[in-house]
DNA sequence: TTGCTCCTCACGTCACGTGAGGTGGC
DNA sequence: TTGCTCCTCACGTCACGTGAGGTGGC
């Protein structure tokens, strides 16, 4: 969402938003995990996508331990993960309106030209980028 | 593959395939990362699997500095991406099959009762697991 | 006996969170 | 001035790898 992003709160506003150090904050951007916007190019401004990933950090370092290092690539995995989705998706909607154009097609016209040699419809291609770890 | 979940090597040999510490390799199994066979319920065997699991850990912990709660995290994304896909791609395949099946009943016999208010194909059904972080 | 295995305990190092200390501009 | 911001430096704690020490069975 458009409004997610919008730089809101300062870092001693967003410190307590997400019950952390400020120091913790300067930290996580140094590390490039959580960047956020800066006003006049000095003070930082989070904002509320920003406050949520501070969370999910959070939760992963407190509760479950991970590192810094760990949480990366964790992110990023996430990230991946929903990309993949989408694209996922994307292409099987693709492939279906294919599907239904040829059989409307098929319905309208019954001597469209068969081959039998070719497939009746396209074979779906899935792409599938991965992380190597 | 079968051959690759075979009991081969005892942790000595096991380490030096490693390049570990066999101390670390017992950290690795109490924690439940790698769980080698047990020849009598004593001595660990370990398979060329999990050869390639230790190795794996060690590239994210000493090359990218991830600790063990991340790793276990990790790979249990990376499993679950694995198991994403083939789900996927399995519901692709059948979704295919399925619409080549009504596209032959189409070609064969056009007298094919249509409803117009159904679609022409069965919407694909996407299931898609996450771990939630 | 030698060389492996099993286990527990402990130490060194490093990452991360927290804080202090000192600065500057509304 | 007060209360925020910026920064760097340092300390305490904890996780993890490594090793020692002592056991037992081919």
């Amino acid at each position: 969402m458009r409004s997610d992003r919008q730089p809101l709160y300062m870092i001693g506003v967003a410190s307590r938003l997400c019950g952390v150090h400020p120091q913790t904050l300067r930290q996580y951007e140094r590390l490039g995990l959580v960047v956020p916007a800066r006003v006049g190019a000095k003070n930082r401004l989070y904002s509320e996508a920003d406050i949520h990933r501070v969370q999910r950090i959070q939760r992963l370092t407190q509760q479950l331990g991970v590192n810094l290092a760990g949480v990366e690539i964790i992110l990023k995995l996430l990230d991946q993960m929903d990309e993949a989705r989408l694209e996922m998706e994307h292409s099987f909607e693709e492939y279906r309106i294919e599907a239904e154009r040829r059989m409307q097609q098929l319905m309208t016209n019954s001597n469209v030209p068969i081959r039998k040699d070719e497939p009746l419809l396209p074979v779906p291609k899935v792409r599938w980028k991965k992380l190597d770890l």
